[in-house]
Parts: C-alpha cells; structure tokens; sequence
DNA sequence: AATCGTTCCAACCGCACCGTG
DNA sequence: TCACGGTGCGGTTGGAACGAT
C-alpha cells in the first residue's frame, strides 16, 4: 500500500528529522527508538502492558512529524514494540493534545446521562459530545459512578426504573447544580473576581429563564457556553428551591409533572424529568435539609416514583453529594 | 504501622465493519 | 466473491491509589 511505503520512507528520514514541537532532538528519540528495538528484540515478541515516559515519548515524537494513521505501521516505524492498537488507544486516550483530564463536570454529567438515555452504550458516540474526553472515559465514568448508583438502587441500569430516578431525580438536580454554580460564579464576577463569565437573561417572552454560561477559564481550550433553559413552571419551582423563604427548611423540588427543564451543552439540547403528569403526583416535592444532602430514600419517598421498594435503601446508602462528584 | 477493602482508570481483548487487492 | 489487514467500538480486567479499620 501507498501508504505502508510514505511510512517505511519517512521511518528511513528519521535520522535526519529536526527538533520535534514538543522539544524533544531527533537523536534523542532515535536514540530511545533503538534502546527499545534492541531491548524488546530479546523478547522476540510485542511489549504490553503500561506505557513507559519513553515509549509515550517515541509516539508523540512520531506523531507530531507524521501524523496519525496506520498505526501497525507508525507503531514499527516509531521502533515500538507495540501493536498499532495500543499505540492508537495510548495516542486517542492519553497523549492526545486535547485530551480533557479531571473531574467530569456537572454538565458533562448532564449530557452523559441524557445521551445515553437516547444512545445507550454508544460511548465514542457520546465522547464525540464531550470535546477532550474519550469514548473510554465516558464508559469508565458510566460504570463507576452510575452503575454503582443503580446498584445501590437494587436495579438494574438500563431497568425503566432507574432511567425514572436519572430523567426525574438525577438530571433535574444537575441542572439546579448548574444554575447554583452560575449564580454563584455571576456573584463573583460581579465582585471582579476572575471566574467564568456569566450571563443571565430573564427577558423572554415566555418569561422562561435562560442561562447562559461561558467557561473561560480553561486556557487553551475553545470556551464551553452552557446554556439552561427552563419552562416557566420548572424555573420557578427551581428558583425556589434556592432562594425560597421555606429555605431554611427545605428545598422545593420541581413539580414534576410539569417539569420541561432542558439545557443544551455545546450544542446539543437535552430534555429532562417528564412531562407526563400521571406518573408523578403532587405540586411540590419538599425535601428536609439542605438542598444539596439527605439520602435517595428520602429524596425517592418525596417524589413518589412508583415501584420503589423505599424500605430496603439504607438511609445513607447514596448521598445527594455523591452524584455530583 | 499494617492489613484489608474499595474505587478508579489505563490498557487489553474480542468482535464487527470496511476498504483493498 | 473472497481473503486479509486496518480500524473502531464496547466489554473486561489488572493494578495503583486511597481510605477505613
């Protein structure tokens, strides 16, 4: 193939090959391309298991004068030994330029929840979504942290019964996270402290809220405008359940009957809690406490999603902290 | 300080699909 | 049409890190 043969002969320029962006000399690299030809040779077959500083080195080296593709062929040419899958997966998962590293964030949580709702495990799918995470962060998140939810819930996640406790549960209070989160960082911007620019409109027509945030924080990285919206009825109820004057209290949850609160994260648009009123009764959900604590028996039994055996959750089996984590 | 259990994530595996000869 | 290699995807696993006892 063409392309086996552009790599063979950029594999036989390497000597010739100048300083590499990420500062490392051709000769150093070549260098370590022998050690570890020569030193893998007396293995007579493939190295496996965790990435050395010198082999991450040899792939980024390589990449950033040839480029991705034919990963069988880069892995031989870059003196790896190492099949062209996990040179790919090292190069997609970890040294990746772009690759985004720490905590999911609660709208990345929003949108996970929402898209695998609609795709189920379609993980590169949903990362494509999530500018700088991976298909196997997403998953290692979904099984981490949602999987073990659903396991303290005694159901299975992919059951209705906890897509019920994501769509109705979970997911509202994310967006009600995210809106606190905005509030707060619009307080602080307001008092000149450098913080991701806010901005929030009330101006619609509908009288929905909208809000609009903007991360700037992150140099480097394109910004991430989040923006929430929410229907007249879910806003208010949300609204109060941070600045009501039952605040200390309680928190007001949605009536969730009528709750149509969306948000759309770089670009996508997401839906969440029902808008079937038959299934969950009542005005408001009042839960004791702060809003952001208490246990999911409490916070089930307050919303009265039906064929939830409440009894057999222990009482601080699933904080309302955890999920936000 | 030592041991044990749990969590998290990087890496591997198997399979399916696609393009090419 | 078939065989083969390359690629991508979802599932699984091993081990490091961490916390609890």
């Amino acid at each position: 193939m063409d392309m086996d043969k552009e790599y063979y002969r950029a594999c036989m320029g390497m000597e010739a090959l100048p300083m590499s962006p990420a500062g490392l000399s051709a000769v150093t690299t070549e260098a370590a391309a022998m050690a570890v030809a020569t030193a893998s040779e007396d293995e007579g077959d493939l190295k496996r298991g965790p990435w050395t500083a010198e082999e991450d080195m040899l792939l980024v080296d390589y990449i950033s004068k040839h480029g991705e593709g034919r990963w069988n062929s880069l892995a031989r040419c870059a003196g790896l030994r190492r099949t062209g899958k996990s040179c790919r997966l090292r190069w997609l998962n970890y040294l990746r330029p772009d690759v985004r590293r720490g905590n999911i964030t609660p709208e990345e949580q929003l949108l996970i929840l929402d898209l695998h709702s609609r795709w189920g495990n379609r993980w590169s799918k949903i990362a494509q979504r999530l500018p700088g995470r991976t298909d196997n962060e997403v998953k290692n998140y979904w099984r981490t942290r949602v999987q073990k939810h659903a396991k303290q819930l005694h159901c299975d996640v992919n059951s209705d019964r906890f897509r019920d406790v994501v769509r109705q549960v979970w997911m509202p209070r994310l967006l009600e996270r995210i809106q606190a989160e905005s509030s707060s960082s619009a307080a602080a911007a307001a008092a000149g402290v450098g913080v991701p620019a806010l901005t929030r409109a009330m101006s619609s027509p509908a009288g929905a809220s909208q809000y609009h945030y903007v991360d700037h924080a992150s140099s480097g990285e394109p910004s991430r405008p989040v923006a929430v919206t929410m229907s007249p009825d879910t806003s208010s109820t949300l609204r109060s359940s941070l600045s009501s004057a039952d605040a200390s209290h309680g928190a007001h949850f949605p009536a969730w009957g009528a709750a149509t609160a969306t948000a759309s994260i770089d670009g996508s648009t997401m839906q969440c809690a029902t808008v079937d009123g038959g299934a969950i009764g009542g005005d408001h959900c009042v839960i004791h406490g702060d809003s952001l604590s208490g246990s999911w028996s409490e916070l089930l039994a307050a919303t009265n999603i039906p064929d939830f055996e409440f009894g057999n959750f222990d009482d601080n089996l699933w904080s309302l902290e955890d999920i936000y984590c």
